[in-house]
DNA sequence: CGGGGCATGTTGACCCTGTCAACATACACA
DNA sequence: TGTGTATGTTGACAGGGTCAACATGCCCCG
């Protein structure tokens, strides 16, 4: 569903636009992404982008939301995954979840990032976001019914996985951890520890 | 160690300039801080803050470091607190490191954003976030002599605590996390359950 | 089949911002 | 006291977002 008829002005600007942003944010980071190279590499001019994006936010967005979508095409995926005998299925989860920021740092950064998008609650990006969450809070769910993951909440319970898989993806991308690092020992101590956590319950607690 | 003489042409420009960029941060985001409108504030031109930075991004560079050394006393403070008892000071920390975040988002933002500090390594930068992981590391090393932590390389597991407290700050600030949660539980649930994975070492047990 | 009208592009212009070079000036120290 | 250096100021320029005015395909109605 690539190839538009290459008809009228340009065929299919819109997604073009979208396509090119990803691309040009993966090549040099978000901050070579301006309006008119856009344009130009597609062969329009810097004015063309603006008959499909009100702003510059707008057309970020649509780049975030598509790889919100990516990634949870991804995880999907990896959910479903034959071997989905215990948790491990849930830890590959979280490797696929690292490894997609790792393959795609800038555009994960995007993603994230309201820096960029600040200003409107976005709410397509807060939907795709949501599908996320919703996503893993099933297979959440699921565990807990098997046993295999400590009962409770289960929004809790995800969003304290996000959070790990989150500020592990981050840290690694922002190069904050040492590069002598094993980086595939150091994803699976993670979510093994994370997972370890959610299904012993410390103490007394509530 | 705030109120230099006013002698001269500013009196201490370079330390005015990384704070009130800061304010500005606070008060506006990143994209509200210009060379420009730092310079105005302080009244003097727009070339002044040349004369101490090369660039804006030095200059953010510097603001950054700022962010890290107060999140290292305020981490330090807290580690040193009385009831240093059990692993409760370490859960505290993540605590403190979190509620660091939620009050100053966007400076918090901008000590991990290499998006915006992109460019050469920046040792200082760097330096400034290393002290943070080493002063983790002594902790968790400690608790593990305690025997309240999982023997093993300290390194890995603070690279983990850090993972999660820094990946619920993130989301936190980001909005990610729907605001009808209650924020103090899910920080004090996210700390227990990722020490709780700290002490058990899973796989093969339980 | 012929226009009209909308969708899509193109250009020109403006403003904001980062940054450099040339110029100005206050201190400090010999 | 005189001058050199540190610190500021201005003018100028390029890059980039964005709007308004203008141009041009396409499609559809009559």
């Amino acid at each position: 569903m690539a190839e538009r008829a290459r008809t009228y002005h340009h065929g299919d600007l819109r997604a073009s636009l979208v396509e090119e942003a990803a691309a040009m944010i993966s090549e040099g980071g978000a901050a070579s992404v301006t309006m008119r190279a856009i344009g130009s590499r597609l062969g329009v001019s810097r004015g063309a982008p603006y008959r499909h994006f009100p702003d510059k936010t707008a057309l970020l967005v649509a780049v975030a939301v598509a790889g919100f979508r990516r990634l949870n095409r991804r995880l999907g995926a990896s959910a479903t995954g034959a071997s989905a005998s215990s948790v491990e299925q849930l830890r590959r989860m979280g490797e696929q979840y690292v490894r997609f920021a790792l393959e795609h740092p800038a555009h994960y950064r995007l993603m994230y990032g309201k820096e960029a998008l600040e200003r409107q609650d976005q709410p397509e990006l807060r939907k795709a976001a949501g599908a996320l969450l919703e996503n893993l809070v099933d297979v959440i769910r699921i565990h807990q019914q098997r046993g295999e993951i400590e009962a409770g909440d289960p929004r809790a319970q995800a969003y304290v996985a996000w959070s790990t898989v989150h500020g592990l993806a981050s840290l690694l991308i922002e190069r904050q951890i040492d590069p002598n690092v094993d980086v595939d020992d150091l994803i699976r101590q993670t979510t093994r520890t994370i997972l370890d956590g959610m299904r012993h319950r410390g103490r007394d607690q509530i």
